[in-house]
DNA sequence: TATACTTATGTGGTCTGACCACACGTAAAT
DNA sequence: ATTTACGTGTGGTCAGACCACATAAGTATA
């Protein structure tokens, strides 16, 4: 009889109706932190959808990092609200400054805005725990290390920074800014003439950064700071880069 | 016959692998802004997956304002690339608030350290286009607003002056912090005892701030910033709030 | 009884095929 | 020349099927 399923013009699409019911269960507490969504099948006969709807409003909540999916049986299968979210805010903007929404400047600019409140915020807290940013400097010490591994580490150093003033927003977005534009970060170290002292360059200035913080001077870190940063990316050029633009025939 | 179509067990899903190629895309160059994707069916069969997979990628860079899905036909059909990218960040952080992976008090603290930023960069940048920002603050002198209204023109005009400083990554997570604690600014508002009062001194504040950009000080500016962000979650005790939580049964 | 094996169940992941509403282009009718 | 009718291609949605996987329950075995 092939009966007339298909919806009418709604102006709510089905999937933004699942998006937006359990956004609703997330906000009332109704759905928290470790939380089961009910199945997929379930949803959607509860929300009066097809399954791919429900699918597609899922597969979002994944992509951001609110859940983690998992086949099989068992309470640590279906989707979970994940506890401690993380990994959406670094593809959003990744995503953004490939698009050519975001300049790579704006996010260098940004990412020192962040940095400078980071180290002034950990000079005024003589109690922040700064153990992890020590022992990346220690291992960062390593001779044997790549420029792409000196790089990664580097970046989970700055990392470590923010994520020791214990504001997760903040953390969050610095990993965001970062991942955006770690591809041309560790692209354009290749073309540092002289990478050995370059790196140890950067690795005086995490110290004496570090050193300023732990003295309690905010300005000395904060302008330590800005000197690093502002440094690197002018050393690399990144902040002319061009696309890496393989003029695809198409 | 039923053949095996299911792909074996890949690592990479495939969704996973329409997203990725896509980004690529971007990456390269190979899509800019403005340009249309391939319709879904003609990138199932030249990725090697089924539509719903292709979907569920593009639904993925829908609801993070990367592209724009328009159903019928010409060229404005289709998906395509967005040329200025907003939103997906809103939605995000709105979404790690509600599910309780982002503190209240962090993006407010968050919110504080680009404000300062921005009205820092403002005063120092004597060019700056603050236009927008003084007729939001005429339209906001109407006293026929209701509280909720107000402060919708509020966020406007904070973000107005970050898009004045022409860093669009900042002014994106700007909205996005704002949109993320938005629900509860404005719930709290009912809570204020003398809204007029309350109303009139913010309004004072806003162009005490606008004053101290136009005579280029910085300090100034952002100690005020500083008071007025304060002040307010201080006086609607957003940084206590509890969650709404209707205790829904199930 | 205790252990190993087998089977049933339920989950997300994927594919296929179908239909709808919509917007556009084109051809026919006026 | 204008209006109308129809074809075409787009995303949006649904339904049903199968797979790989992980657990739980049941069964056979030592």
């Amino acid at each position: 009889m092939t009966a007339d399923n298909q919806h009418p013009p709604h102006g709510e699409k089905a999937w933004e109706l699942v998006l937006g019911h359990v956004e609703k269960q997330l906000a009332t507490g109704a759905l928290n932190p470790g939380d089961r969504l009910p199945g997929e099948r379930i949803l959607a006969v509860e929300l009066g959808v097809g399954r791919s709807s429900v699918r597609e409003a899922i597969r979002v909540l994944d992509a951001l990092g609110l859940i983690r999916t998992q086949t099989g049986s068992g309470p640590s299968a279906g989707a979970i609200v994940v506890s401690r979210p993380s990994g959406g805010m670094s593809m959003l903007m990744r995503l953004q400054v490939a698009a050519q929404g975001f300049a790579v400047t704006d996010v260098v600019k940004t990412r020192l805005i962040l940095e400078s409140a980071v180290v002034r915020e950990l000079a005024e807290t003589p109690s922040a725990h700064l153990d992890e940013s020590h022992e990346l400097l220690a291992v960062m010490d390593n001779p044997e290390l790549s420029p792409t591994e000196f790089l990664v580490l580097d970046a989970q150093y700055h990392l470590s920074l923010a994520q020791a003033t214990g504001n997760e927003v903040l953390a969050a977005t610095m990993a965001g800014l970062r991942s955006a534009i770690e591809h041309y970060v560790i692209e354009a170290s290749a073309s540092i003439p002289n990478w050995g002292a370059t790196r140890l360059i950067l690795q005086e200035q995490h110290r004496s950064i570090l050193q300023a913080i732990q003295l309690g001077d905010a300005v000395l870190a904060n302008s330590r700071t800005a000197a690093h940063i502002e440094g690197y990316y002018t050393e690399t050029r990144l902040h002319e880069h061009s696309r890496t633009n393989t003029p695809t025939h198409n």
